[in-house]
DNA sequence: TGGATATACGTTATAGTATAACATAGCGCA
DNA sequence: TGCGCTATGTTATACTATAACGTATATCCA
């Protein structure tokens, strides 16, 4: 079943429809469960690559501190912001801040692969809820 | 037993003494095979429970990235820089950069309460032995 | 045309990470 | 002495992720 450059598998997509589907991050084994409610067997690996490849082609990110998945769209470039109450996430723009920390660690001498900021906490909607 | 506030007990001390003994942070399985080394039978919950009074405690932190454990010491303030060719993870110093993200979040109505800052790439010795 | 290769997925098993739940032991103190 | 508190022991289990092998189908080209 080779597949064309750019187009997704009908897991793949499954998959990134669940995501993009949720308002917060889902686990593989949350994704695990959908699947099975659509399609009857399915297994973690199916998940898993899945979960892959769709990292791989940037549309989807593992929140690490979560240890759960994410549509980019919802966390766009580099800061993840996430409420501990409600659970949503968020992208924050900064680009200033990553490009300083980048021009930071290029004078030291390090050369950056991969970036991960995740800020916990309560969002403004939350707050007010308790107010 | 009840422990004075600020001492450690023994099960914690031999944790924390193994992470800082590691030139890389440690799994909480691999901290699992130094106790049972050190003391014959010891199970899982004996290790997570002394991690988690010695994060509590601020004295090691979970690298979220690895999943595995590292003394503040080598870790610093929060940014945590680390190499995937050596396995060495230090702490750089951002200060800036952390309050004017701090700032950003505050003026969007939202509560930080924990921040999570991971940096993979390769260090600049590593670059330097593939020179 | 037909065989080599590559990719996706199914399936089974297992590795690796973390916690729930209940039992025991020592200590401080009413 | 009896009670409550904390740390730890012990057993079992939950949760997260990957290894390994098999099958089906599409693609390439001799
Ligand atoms: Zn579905
Ligand atoms: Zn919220
Ligand atoms: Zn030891
Ligand atoms: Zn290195």
């Amino acid at each position: 079943m080779a597949q064309a450059a750019g187009e997704l598998t009908l897991n793949q997509s499954q998959v990134l429809g669940h995501l993009r589907a949720a308002n917060a991050p889902m686990t593989a084994y949350q994704l695990l469960g959908r699947m099975q409610n659509d399609r009857g067997a399915v297994a973690p690996p199916t998940v898993y690559r899945a979960l892959k490849a769709l990292e791989e082609a940037g549309l989807i990110r593992r929140i690490e501190t979560l240890r759960a998945w994410a549509p980019v769209a919802t966390v766009r470039p580099g800061v993840v912001v996430i409420c501990d109450d409600c659970g949503t996430v968020r992208g924050v723009e900064a680009p200033g801040l990553l490009e300083s920390l980048h021009e930071r660690l290029v004078a030291e001498g390090f050369a950056e692969a991969r970036k991960t900021i995740e800020v916990h906490g309560r969002c403004g909607d939350c707050a007010e809820d308790r107010a």
